[in-house]
DNA sequence: ATGGCTACAGCATGTAGA
Protein backbone atom coordinates (compact mmCIF):
# COMPACT_ATOMS: atom_id res chain seq x y z
CA UNK A 1 0.00 0.00 0.00
CA UNK A 2 1.29 3.45 -1.02
CA UNK A 3 0.50 6.33 1.78
CA UNK A 4 1.32 10.39 0.09
CA UNK A 5 1.06 13.79 1.49
CA UNK A 6 1.41 16.76 -0.65
CA UNK A 7 1.05 20.65 0.39
CA UNK A 8 0.15 22.02 -3.70
CA UNK A 9 -0.06 25.64 -2.65
CA UNK A 10 -3.53 26.80 -4.31
CA UNK A 11 -4.40 23.36 -6.11
CA UNK A 12 -6.08 24.49 -9.18
CA UNK A 13 -3.17 26.10 -10.22
CA UNK A 14 -0.81 23.06 -9.60
CA UNK A 15 -3.55 20.42 -11.34
CA UNK A 16 -0.58 18.75 -13.59
CA UNK A 17 1.51 18.55 -10.67
CA UNK A 18 -0.62 16.51 -9.42
CA UNK A 19 -1.85 14.49 -12.09
CA UNK A 20 1.68 13.87 -13.15
CA UNK A 21 2.48 12.54 -9.07
CA UNK A 22 -0.40 10.59 -9.46
CA UNK A 23 0.81 8.56 -12.68
CA UNK A 24 4.31 8.18 -11.53
CA UNK A 25 3.61 7.85 -8.06
CA UNK A 26 0.77 5.69 -8.32
CA UNK A 27 -0.30 6.13 -4.42
CA UNK A 28 -3.36 4.20 -3.27
CA UNK A 29 -4.33 7.41 -0.81
CA UNK A 30 -2.87 10.98 -1.52
CA UNK A 31 -3.59 13.83 1.14
CA UNK A 32 -3.37 17.30 0.10
CA UNK A 33 -2.73 20.71 1.89
CA UNK A 34 -2.69 24.28 1.19
CA UNK A 35 -6.25 24.18 -1.73
CA UNK A 36 -6.88 27.58 -1.06
CA UNK A 37 -10.24 27.55 -2.81
CA UNK A 38 -13.40 26.47 -1.87
CA UNK A 39 -14.99 23.37 -1.51
CA UNK A 40 -16.91 23.30 -4.88
CA UNK A 41 -13.75 24.60 -6.55
CA UNK A 42 -11.62 21.73 -6.28
CA UNK A 43 -10.77 20.18 -9.13
CA UNK A 44 -12.14 16.76 -8.79
CA UNK A 45 -12.75 15.60 -12.55
CA UNK A 46 -9.27 16.11 -13.24
CA UNK A 47 -8.50 13.57 -10.60
CA UNK A 48 -11.42 11.37 -11.27
CA UNK A 49 -10.26 11.13 -14.88
CA UNK A 50 -7.06 9.19 -13.20
CA UNK A 51 -9.25 6.98 -11.76
CA UNK A 52 -9.07 8.63 -8.28
CA UNK A 53 -11.90 9.54 -6.52
CA UNK A 54 -11.59 12.81 -3.98
CA UNK A 55 -12.88 14.55 -0.95
CA UNK A 56 -12.28 18.10 -0.39
CA UNK A 57 -12.63 20.02 2.85
CA UNK A 58 -12.44 24.13 1.05
CA UNK A 59 -12.86 27.09 2.97
CA UNK A 60 -13.74 30.94 1.92
CA UNK A 61 -11.31 33.35 1.43
CA UNK A 62 -8.25 31.42 -0.30
CA UNK A 63 -6.79 30.08 2.72
CA UNK A 64 -5.77 26.63 4.08
CA UNK A 65 -7.59 23.37 3.01
CA UNK A 66 -7.01 19.97 2.97
CA UNK A 67 -8.31 16.97 0.72
CA UNK A 68 -7.95 13.20 0.04
CA UNK A 69 -7.63 11.56 -3.55
CA UNK A 70 -7.82 7.62 -3.15
CA UNK A 71 -7.60 4.69 -5.62
CA UNK A 72 -9.47 2.34 -2.76
CA UNK A 73 -12.76 2.45 -1.41
CA UNK A 74 -12.70 4.93 1.54
CA UNK A 75 -14.62 6.91 4.07
CA UNK A 76 -14.43 10.24 5.45
CA UNK A 77 -14.76 10.00 9.60
CA UNK A 78 -14.07 13.31 10.56
CA UNK A 79 -13.75 17.32 8.34
CA UNK A 80 -12.22 18.75 11.49
CA UNK A 81 -10.05 18.68 14.18
CA UNK A 82 -12.35 18.21 17.34
CA UNK A 83 -11.49 20.21 20.24
CA UNK A 84 -12.59 23.98 19.89
CA UNK A 85 -15.63 24.22 18.20
CA UNK A 86 -15.21 28.06 17.11
CA UNK A 87 -12.51 26.66 15.02
CA UNK A 88 -13.37 27.08 11.43
CA UNK A 89 -9.70 26.85 9.62
CA UNK A 90 -9.92 23.77 7.20
CA UNK A 91 -6.79 21.70 8.35
CA UNK A 92 -8.04 18.34 8.93
CA UNK A 93 -9.68 15.39 7.13
CA UNK A 94 -9.45 11.55 8.64
CA UNK A 95 -10.57 8.33 6.58
CA UNK A 96 -11.20 5.07 6.95
CA UNK A 97 -9.34 2.90 4.36
CA UNK A 98 -8.12 -0.55 4.05
CA UNK A 99 -8.63 -1.38 7.95
CA UNK A 100 -6.98 1.54 9.14
CA UNK A 101 -7.28 5.36 9.72
CA UNK A 102 -5.74 7.91 8.20
CA UNK A 103 -5.55 11.46 8.96
CA UNK A 104 -4.76 14.36 6.73
CA UNK A 105 -3.39 17.33 8.45
CA UNK A 106 -2.66 21.22 7.22
CA UNK A 107 -1.09 22.33 10.82
CA UNK A 108 -1.04 25.80 11.73
CA UNK A 109 2.33 28.04 10.66
CA UNK A 110 1.95 30.16 13.83
CA UNK A 111 4.22 33.24 12.42
CA UNK A 112 1.54 35.52 12.06
CA UNK A 113 -1.29 36.60 13.93
CA UNK A 114 1.17 37.49 16.76
CA UNK A 115 1.22 35.57 20.19
CA UNK A 116 -2.33 34.36 19.59
CA UNK A 117 -0.97 32.80 16.43
CA UNK A 118 1.53 30.75 17.77
CA UNK A 119 -1.19 30.06 21.02
CA UNK A 120 -3.61 29.01 18.05
CA UNK A 121 -0.83 26.58 16.83
CA UNK A 122 0.13 24.90 20.24
CA UNK A 123 -3.22 24.51 21.19
CA UNK A 124 -3.82 22.92 17.34
CA UNK A 125 -1.01 20.43 18.36
CA UNK A 126 -2.57 19.69 21.70
CA UNK A 127 -5.55 18.33 20.38
CA UNK A 128 -4.11 16.74 17.62
CA UNK A 129 -2.02 14.97 20.31
CA UNK A 130 -5.33 14.29 22.37
CA UNK A 131 -6.56 12.54 18.64
CA UNK A 132 -3.90 10.47 18.57
CA UNK A 133 -4.06 9.25 21.63
CA UNK A 134 -7.57 7.83 21.46
CA UNK A 135 -6.49 6.05 18.24
CA UNK A 136 -3.46 4.72 19.50
CA UNK A 137 -5.55 3.89 22.70
CA UNK A 138 -7.92 1.76 20.24
CA UNK A 139 -5.12 -0.40 18.79
CA UNK A 140 -6.57 1.01 15.68
CA UNK A 141 -4.05 0.92 12.55
CA UNK A 142 -3.30 4.78 12.34
CA UNK A 143 -1.51 7.54 10.49
CA UNK A 144 -1.13 11.15 10.33
CA UNK A 145 0.20 12.80 7.28
CA UNK A 146 0.32 16.11 6.19
CA UNK A 147 2.10 19.71 6.77
CA UNK A 148 2.79 19.62 10.00
CA UNK A 149 4.87 23.15 10.11
CA UNK A 150 7.67 21.46 12.21
CA UNK A 151 10.98 21.02 11.67
CA UNK A 152 11.87 18.33 14.30
CA UNK A 153 15.20 18.70 15.00
CA UNK A 154 18.18 20.78 13.51
CA UNK A 155 18.81 18.01 10.80
CA UNK A 156 15.43 19.22 9.27
CA UNK A 157 16.74 22.38 8.18
CA UNK A 158 19.35 24.10 6.38
CA UNK A 159 21.54 25.25 8.67
CA UNK A 160 21.58 28.86 9.18
CA UNK A 161 18.07 29.05 7.51
CA UNK A 162 15.82 30.17 10.11
CA UNK A 163 16.44 32.21 13.77
CA UNK A 164 15.53 30.34 16.63
CA UNK A 165 12.63 32.09 17.39
CA UNK A 166 10.64 30.98 14.25
CA UNK A 167 7.19 29.30 15.34
CA UNK A 168 8.97 26.21 12.49
CA UNK A 169 11.44 25.58 15.18
CA UNK A 170 10.89 26.81 18.94
CA UNK A 171 11.28 24.46 21.38
CA UNK A 172 7.91 24.90 22.33
CA UNK A 173 6.68 23.67 18.57
CA UNK A 174 9.36 20.74 18.79
CA UNK A 175 8.21 19.66 22.46
CA UNK A 176 4.82 19.36 21.36
CA UNK A 177 6.04 17.37 18.08
CA UNK A 178 7.88 14.83 20.62
CA UNK A 179 5.16 14.98 22.80
CA UNK A 180 3.25 13.39 19.47
CA UNK A 181 5.84 10.94 18.66
CA UNK A 182 6.24 9.90 22.42
CA UNK A 183 2.59 8.49 22.03
CA UNK A 184 4.24 6.11 19.79
CA UNK A 185 4.38 6.94 16.28
CA UNK A 186 6.93 6.38 14.11
CA UNK A 187 8.87 9.37 12.00
CA UNK A 188 8.55 7.40 8.46
CA UNK A 189 10.97 9.53 6.46
CA UNK A 190 13.49 9.77 9.46
CA UNK A 191 13.09 5.77 10.16
CA UNK A 192 14.53 4.73 7.11
CA UNK A 193 16.81 7.89 6.65
CA UNK A 194 18.42 8.27 9.84
CA UNK A 195 20.88 10.90 10.03
CA UNK A 196 20.13 12.20 6.45
CA UNK A 197 19.88 15.71 5.65
CA UNK A 198 16.33 15.58 3.61
CA UNK A 199 13.71 18.35 3.21
CA UNK A 200 10.40 18.78 1.82
CA UNK A 201 10.03 22.21 1.55
CA UNK A 202 12.32 24.71 -0.65
CA UNK A 203 11.18 28.52 -0.36
CA UNK A 204 10.63 30.34 -3.83
CA UNK A 205 14.02 31.49 -5.18
CA UNK A 206 17.06 29.88 -5.33
CA UNK A 207 16.57 27.96 -2.43
CA UNK A 208 15.81 24.59 -4.38
CA UNK A 209 18.90 25.27 -6.42
CA UNK A 210 20.91 25.66 -3.23
CA UNK A 211 19.64 23.44 -1.51
CA UNK A 212 18.00 25.61 1.67
CA UNK A 213 15.35 23.46 2.60
CA UNK A 214 13.33 22.57 5.32
CA UNK A 215 11.62 19.11 6.80
CA UNK A 216 8.19 20.00 7.54
CA UNK A 217 6.21 17.61 5.68
CA UNK A 218 5.74 14.41 7.51
CA UNK A 219 4.12 10.47 8.10
CA UNK A 220 4.08 9.44 11.41
CA UNK A 221 2.59 6.04 11.91
CA UNK A 222 1.09 3.92 14.70
CA UNK A 223 3.29 0.67 15.73
CA UNK A 224 1.09 -1.64 13.57
CA UNK A 225 1.96 0.42 10.54
CA UNK A 226 5.29 1.16 11.55
CA UNK A 227 5.92 -2.39 11.58
CA UNK A 228 4.66 -2.61 7.47
CA UNK A 229 6.73 0.47 6.38
CA UNK A 230 9.21 -0.09 3.31
CA UNK A 231 9.77 2.69 2.14
CA UNK A 232 9.56 6.43 3.10
CA UNK A 233 10.43 8.96 -0.25
CA UNK A 234 10.49 12.39 -0.98
CA UNK A 235 9.88 13.43 -4.35
CA UNK A 236 12.70 15.81 -5.98
CA UNK A 237 11.07 15.51 -9.66
CA UNK A 238 8.01 17.15 -8.46
CA UNK A 239 9.82 20.03 -6.80
CA UNK A 240 11.86 20.37 -10.09
CA UNK A 241 9.00 21.22 -12.31
CA UNK A 242 7.71 24.73 -13.82
CA UNK A 243 5.72 26.60 -11.69
CA UNK A 244 5.83 24.33 -8.97
CA UNK A 245 4.62 24.42 -5.54
CA UNK A 246 7.11 25.61 -2.79
CA UNK A 247 6.55 22.06 -1.30
CA UNK A 248 6.89 18.68 -2.43
CA UNK A 249 5.67 15.35 -2.02
CA UNK A 250 6.66 12.51 0.61
CA UNK A 251 5.87 8.86 -0.17
CA UNK A 252 6.00 5.91 1.85
CA UNK A 253 4.94 2.12 1.23
CA UNK A 254 3.28 -0.42 3.44
CA UNK A 255 3.70 -4.45 3.08
CA UNK A 256 0.80 -6.14 2.04
C1' DA B 1 16.10 37.57 9.65
C1' DT B 2 13.12 37.68 5.52
C1' DG B 3 9.64 38.78 1.62
C1' DG B 4 14.22 39.06 -2.62
C1' DC B 5 8.62 34.88 -4.39
C1' DT B 6 3.92 33.24 -4.90
C1' DA B 7 -1.07 33.10 -4.27
C1' DC B 8 -5.39 35.11 -3.13
C1' DA B 9 -9.11 38.71 -2.67
C1' DG B 10 -10.60 41.93 -5.60
C1' DC B 11 -8.94 46.00 -8.13
C1' DA B 12 -4.70 48.74 -4.65
C1' DT B 13 -2.35 46.83 -1.91
C1' DG B 14 -2.79 43.76 2.37
C1' DT B 15 -2.17 39.18 4.32
C1' DA B 16 -0.20 34.80 4.57
C1' DG B 17 3.00 31.48 3.78
C1' DA B 18 7.62 29.28 6.31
Amino acid sequence: MRLATLNVNSVRKRVPHVCRFLQSAQPDLLFLQELKCKTEEFPAKEFAALGYQSHAVGQHGGRNGVAVLARIPFKVVAEGLPGEEEDTHARYIEVEAADARFAGIYLPNGNSGGAEGYAYKLRWMERLRTIAAERLDSFQPFAILGDFNVCPTALDLAPGSMPPTDALVRPETRAAFRALTHLGLTDAVRALHPGERLYTYWDYGPAFDTNRGLRIDHALLSPELAERLETADIDLGLRAMEQPSDHTAVTITLRQ
